[in-house]
DNA sequence: GCGTAATACTTGCGCCCGCAATTACACCAC
DNA sequence: GTGGTGTAATTGCGGGCGCAAGTATTACGC
């Protein structure tokens, strides 16, 4: 008989999880120049539908404030990995995208941050992974 | 055919969640006048299977930096819901515990916990807990 | 025993980021 | 068009927490 696992329980696990793996992650990146999040967002944009991003979208993937995004940005910017647009239908909205040397710094950190990836989670097979994606995106 | 999910995607997914659900939860728990880590640490405390517990071990348990857990403790302290006790055995340790206020804040709010947890999981059932639990086990 | 390494904790420093308030703009009703 | 409501972004403020370095103590090799 398995001892049942309640919410509260679990709620605990992911978060420690999720504890764990960001900040192995962030140090790993760091050799990169990156944090983790400045990271996420490149990934984000780099492979997103439009090319041109609001900040509030990019936030709402990233599970973050507006206020984050706009800090997160705002050295990317000054660095020049990331370039900002404005929209033309709505002057609130600056659309945010990848300049091209933040493609290619992108690409660079795309295949190291598969490798942590693979190393962070590889207690888990194939088949685990399908199944953990599948419940983390229920439970979200 | 289902679409593989590989790790660099899981761990984005993973950290997504708790990123949301971390967020929720501490918002939701100041009420009660705790953030999130000072509840999930008064949890472990209330449950340890010893008493008092060094710092180090509740940093682990926590996911923390042993940095983390003295800046984290010293106003629980210093307002009474945790104590600390020397270690006769080893003179580096402080030990922590639980104070009878402490206990029962932690009664008051565990019930509020795990409504939290209750509502913020609410689209697993106790099958997808379950599952989810052992995977988070095994990923960690 | 004694020097060296390892451990538990603290502190200086600084980054990350959320919340609340503010600004600027868009949309809707009329 | 005008006034009210909703939305995108920014900024002031402050908390949370990691890393590196420092301190105190213990454990180990010999």
């Amino acid at each position: 008989m398995p001892t049942k696992t309640n919410s509260a329980d679990l709620l605990i696990q992911i978060n420690l999880l999720a504890a764990r793996l960001s900040r192995r992650a962030g140090n790993r990146l760091s050799m990169h120049g990156l944090s983790l999040t400045e990271y996420l967002a490149m990934h984000y944009l780099g492979n997103a539908p439009q090319a041109a991003v609001p900040r509030i979208v990019l936030a709402d993937h990233l599970g973050m404030s507006a206020s984050g995004v706009t800090r997160l940005l705002a050295p990317m910017i000054k660095t020049g990995l990331v370039e900002k647009t404005a929209n033309p239908r709505d002057a609130r909205q600056s659309l945010v995208s990848l300049s091209t040397a933040g493609q290619r710094v992108l690409q660079e950190t795309e295949t190291s941050f598969r490798h942590i990836a693979d190393d962070l989670l590889h207690g888990l097979d194939s088949g685990d992974r399908q199944t953990l994606s599948r419940l983390v995106t229920r439970a979200g």
